[in-house]
DNA sequence: CTTGTGTCAGAATACGCGTTCCGGCAGAGT
DNA sequence: ACTCTGCCGGAACGCGTATTCTGACACAAG
């Protein structure tokens, strides 16, 4: 009897990530929302009960979309410094993908914008990171022309998360791709001379 | 006849800053600002017309406080590679004296949290980058260890001002400064195996 | 066709915040 | 002591937005 439902949960909460991540948590107003979704009010509220909660339902999305394809392959195996290079290749191809100025990357956006008041969505933020960093840890574990002590594997990993995180703001402010490739090519050209 | 007046509309400014700073643009009400500042609506609408253009002025501030006794070193005669390992060390050493964890970097923090929505802050943002970008390449041309072709020691200088601003955002969430100064240390350490 | 269920669009509500406005008063000059 | 200037505290206004509510409607089942 009912009317087959247009949209799934998950289908909202894509529409509603690509609004968050391009607009901003606080400019993104519910109007916008049911606009660039197609889903009403009702719809919505009864999906998910609240901005906020549709808002932290975006982070898995997120992370499947466009987290996943790139960085996965670095858990993968092979020479480790191969895949950290593919990493940041695949981030660049993303960025560009995406269009240059862009929206950098949502997860960093929220740590600035939200987490700082807002306990839930630090978690997702800290959580993120640790993703990076172990993804980076394991990679580095797997390089073979050096025998790196642990912590300083751990730090290293570290090191690189937060240039990835830097990288991904500087994408928010240069219309060339050719300027992050290149950003990205000198860091690794220094993390490349330490290990070899 | 009049009364003395209370405060210099830098003075202002100062307070007004440190607000910002901490609480973020969106989530500093006018009534905080007026609780916290100890200047009424009235002084502020009259020294700056309201509230953004209050919150523009605190840049020059934020460049005089808190910049330039970090950066300006860096642009000071003697080997570059030791002018640049010095900056991080007061960097944090700054992020510690402010405490950890801390409000991050004014600027940076205006750069994802503002400035996407608003061309006058990008704009600051941008002149921001540019000075550290400026600074960090001419002390790079004052290394002598290695003679760097002009245009890779443009993007090496890029590379520095980029995790720099990644540091910084670090320390919005880990409360021990020897994390931070073992990540630089990390970064430092790259820098001076290539360089050398 | 009729019925009933769940969705949709938009109105109504409640609230927060930037901005403006107004009486009261503190203090320097005479 | 008196006056007069201009600042202060706080109320008032207008706007924007998250949330709730309501009546109309679409569609599948009988």
């Amino acid at each position: 009897m009912p009317r087959k439902p247009s949209h799934t949960p998950e289908s909202l909460a894509d529409s509603a990530l690509a609004q968050f991540w391009y607009g901003g948590y606080e400019a993104t107003s519910m109007d916008i929302l049911v606009k660039k979704t197609g889903v009403s009010r009702h719809g919505i509220y009864t999906d998910y009960g609240g901005k906020k909660a549709l808002y932290l339902a975006c982070f898995p999305r997120y992370h499947q979309h466009v987290v996943s394809p790139v960085l996965d392959p670095v858990t993968g195996s092979g020479d480790g410094m191969a895949a950290i290079v593919g990493y940041f290749g695949r981030l660049v191809e993303m960025a560009e993908s995406i269009g240059l100025p862009g929206p950098g990357c949502f997860v960093v956006n929220a740590s600035t914008e939200v987490a700082p008041h807002d306990p839930e969505v630090a978690a997702k933020v800290a959580e993120h990171n640790a993703r990076l960093e172990t993804a980076f840890s394991t990679a580095l574990q797997r390089e073979q022309s050096t025998r790196l002590p642990m912590p300083h594997r751990k730090a290293l990993a570290r090191t690189i998360m937060i240039f990835s995180n830097g990288l991904w703001t500087a994408s928010r402010s240069t219309d060339k791709s050719e300027t992050l490739r290149e950003h990205a090519a000198v860091f690794l050209d220094l993390l490349e001379y330490r290990l070899k």
